[in-house]
DNA sequence: TGGCTAATCTGCAACCGCTGCAGATTAGGA
DNA sequence: TCCTAATCTGCAGCGGTTGCAGATTAGCCA
């Protein structure tokens, strides 16, 4: 395919640098999914990034979106969040946050903690903790209307 | 197989009642899936259950364990544990805790936090909380030691 | 600018954790 | 003891993810 003719957006010119600063090459590709990621607020699984990929560069490979991820994360330019309903979501907010999700849609909302480290935390037994991560369960906005409308994202039962 | 033969250990009497209640029968594999979760703090997986029921009743089917973790977790007798590494660990501490994670040897830990709701937490934007679950990341005592000596868990890359 | 080479891309097969299904078995009430 | 709905087992299948191999290409160097 001709992907090098494609050059829809600027890549977010601080990925481009990291990823040239460890050797590692930018592809169009590469510049594709940085511009999705960028700004991107919706904690996409990789399924769902491609489909976006897909349709602004027709041929791009499923698995290359699963290695640009795992390489966006590895290098910690990408927080991966384990959420119930199986599949793994990327998150490229890489400030210290935490997130909130949704019982009924299964969708997640960035929120931000003030004073974790006045948490008294007991029963450690010398395990001696770096970091934490949140996540918050109730209902969103939107699905505390009495018609909630979205349902973007199938949870197990 | 002559399951209803082997009886090893009196199962745990909460969690009979609790299926009775309910309507569902007590076999002889959920009598030993009981006992096994009773008191266990390892945070088995499913596949772990399953090799140590099947050493006492062999023949037991993994279908069954799954099933029989389903329905407790379904009924709150279960924590279902979303850990980082991909199978899905489970948790009979029903108590109000949380948990810290090895980043070395991934096995997770009880630990409890007395003062959550003090917690000052912004962007919620309407979402209604109703409770938070917490992941400390870090290294547990033994793997703090020059020489760690478990590995018990797969991690992924 | 052209050539070189290691990194990357794609497509496919395979793996893993988990679930649906169907036929055989059995708990537990009448 | 009988009956029936619940359960068990084994297997096939599914969704998410990764390994592999051959084709392609980014980026360095002359």
């Amino acid at each position: 395919m001709s992907a090098s003719t494609v050059i829809l957006v600027l890549a977010p010119a601080e990925l481009t640098r990291a990823f040239r600063a460890r050797g590692l090459k930018v592809t169009p590709q590469r510049q594709l999914l940085f511009s999705l990621l960028h700004c991107n607020e919706t904690h996409p699984t990789a399924e769902a990034l491609f489909a976006v990929a897909s349709k602004l560069m027709p041929g791009i490979s499923l698995r290359t979106v699963y290695q640009t991820l795992n390489d966006l994360a590895a290098m910690g330019e990408l927080q991966v969040v384990q959420s119930a309903g199986g599949s793994t979501r990327f998150d490229p907010n890489v400030a210290d946050h935490h997130h909130a999700q949704c019982d009924r849609c299964g969708e997640l909302h960035d929120v931000y903690v003030d004073d974790l480290d006045r948490l008294e935390v007991s029963n450690l037994a010398g395990f001696r903790t770096d970091r934490a991560r949140i996540v918050f369960g109730g209902l969103c906005a939107a699905c505390q209307s009495p018609k909630p409308t979205k349902k973007t994202t199938k949870q197990r039962s």
